[in-house]
DNA sequence: GAATTTCTTGTAACTAGTTACATTGCGCGC
DNA sequence: GCGCGCAATGTAACTAGTTACAAGAAATTC
């Protein structure tokens, strides 16, 4: 009793009680109901009923060991990638009978690593983790509890955890050699915040290993943050040939910035995302992207954790192909 | 045992036996460490870090009761609106010690309910739940289990489980009063789908409660389509002055369609939308449309449930005020 | 009709914690 | 030196399920 009257809910042996057979009939009713005679079956299901008894789940979840939750670690909520991903995580997850349990780490490592801690007494059965970035702490964590999980939105097949996710640094180095190829020399990369984030670390490599003039400019991870991006790389001296965005939301505030400007996309400049977001096909003019496959990622990786959960299979490591999406936003010069 | 080999972890007798401590010691240790003789704390905490022990929070609240997890039901996640309220929960409930789980419904009043109960098993200390429209099964578990639960994103003081959120059809009704005294007449309303969408319903209500002549167009709830519903729109023969989108998304489809049709906006015709998320200050032009408190509402409706939860105080219904912004989608006429 | 098998159900132990109550040992006053 | 109070710790019961094992009843076999 935590002292407040918290009245208690009706439990399996009120309802054995009131059906008159045993508690482990009740259990059986509810776990194997074909062991059960028919009769006796129907009465304790009406009981149940009439008594609107819940199973409790943590009650079963100490003799199965056993909560069917798996948790997701992931920067943040607010975003459109990780909501996309998620869920698929979610849809997938629910198809295999698990449930998701999402804890939002802010970037910030200690923050990930006190709520997987939180995560693993709740019981969860396997995590999500994004990226490669983690504290040591955390890592220890996973070793020690032998909880099954996946690194996500990263490819590392040398990594101690399964990867399941796409190459960051190729998949902005296409961007950056489709923006050579048609001629784009001077290159603003627009991106967020680059500590503490391997994928947009990796990102800028990317960008930076084709033969171009790159001028990083890192700013807030939102469609103002293009904008606030866009706006200072313009008043930076010698125009931009191109903009390339590690994200497709940095690059609406992009388009925006650059039009409201006077100078014309992609007549001016051109610019390029990255994610393929579904908002990329209505932007004006279309926006030219990278499709990174979030939502398939979250069904994989979510498949292959319910996989290692349930049948003790560690997942190989996956890189899922990204591909530029030409449309309306680059000029061919 | 599940059969397969689930080594289990090392649990709090364990920790006792190693440390020569009974179990209630090292209980204690965990729970009220200043009744523990310092020595002794020390020495316990040392084998728990040692072992690398985590407590299990299944069989902790078992005698508590309380697993300190609250469940949200919300139609997607794949959707911004939904995405920036969850976040704001999960920040409130993370800060009140209190972990969320996130469960889909796809506007499927029998998903919700299985979903629902799910989460009861697991034990959740309350609901939030969208909208006001919910089978009567989830009704009853409700009512029945006696938990917590607030209907979010929309308000209705007479309603059987506390509202907070905000008036759906006075928002819309704002933007509806703005287009009439600015000057227009034809509108049309795109919205999502409407059917078991009360808060759909109320905003249509809304626009059409203004001496308006309106169209309505149902569509996808994404930019997308927006984007087909405008080109619908703009076959639909006499001109449209306006288009109000139940949401910003829809808006930003919505723009692009007409801009690419060489339909300019505001000149041509206005663009409202709903939401204020922050992507509508950076289309262009920029947006002008209705604010809805979706981060304090998620803010406010966590520390409401939270409130009810651990103080048993039922929250009174709130109404959080709307509120249109005036940028550039729309002509005075 | 007895023996064996199968079906159905019950008893009680078990999971991993919490906690009421009992016990121990120590310091202190008288 | 005895009893009192108090702090620190231990014992064992309790939570709500699951499940191994036992046992009784019915069906089948010989």
């Amino acid at each position: 009793m935590t002292g407040h009257s918290r009245k208690k809910r009706t439990n399996l042996r009120d309802v054995a009680r009131v059906a008159g057979v045993s508690v482990a009939t009740v259990s059986r009713v509810l776990n194997t109901p074909d062991v059960v005679n028919a009769k006796t079956r129907q009465k304790v299901e009406n009981i149940i009923a009439e008594l609107g008894f819940v199973r409790n789940a943590a009650a079963r979840s100490i003799n199965s060991g056993r909560t069917k939750i798996v948790g997701a670690l992931v920067p943040t909520l607010a975003s459109d990638i990780f909501a996309l991903t998620l869920a698929a995580i979610e849809d997938q997850l629910a198809a295999l009978g698990l449930s998701l349990v999402v804890a939002t780490t802010k970037e910030n490592s200690e923050v990930e690593a006190r709520k997987a801690q939180e995560l693993l007494e709740i019981g969860v059965e396997g995590l999500l983790l994004t990226g490669r970035c983690h504290s040591d702490e955390l890592h220890d964590l996973v070793q020690r509890m032998g909880t099954p999980a996946i690194a996500m939105s990263c490819y590392d097949a040398g990594y101690h955890l399964p990867t399941i996710g796409y190459d960051n640094q190729n998949a902005a180095r296409q961007a950056a050699a489709y923006l050579q190829k048609t001629g784009h020399r001077r290159v603003a990369f627009v991106h967020g915040p680059a500590a503490m984030n391997d994928r947009t670390q990796a990102r800028i490599a990317g960008v930076q290993a084709e033969n171009l003039d790159v001028t990083c400019f890192e700013t807030e991870f939102t469609a103002q943050g293009g904008h606030a991006a866009a706006r200072r790389a313009l008043g930076h001296g010698v125009p931009f040939d191109a903009f390339l965005c590690a994200s497709d939301v940095l690059a609406y505030g992009v388009i925006a910035a650059l039009q409201s400007k006077g100078v014309a996309v992609p007549r001016d400049a051109s610019v390029v995302g990255m994610q393929d977001l579904p908002g990329a096909r209505v932007t004006l003019p279309k926006l030219t992207t990278v499709c990174i496959p979030a939502q398939e990622m979250g069904r994989r990786a979510a498949q292959a954790l319910a996989n290692w959960i349930e049948q003790d299979q560690r997942p190989a490591p996956l890189c899922l192909p990204t591909e530029l999406i030409l449309r309306d936003s680059v000029r061919l010069r």
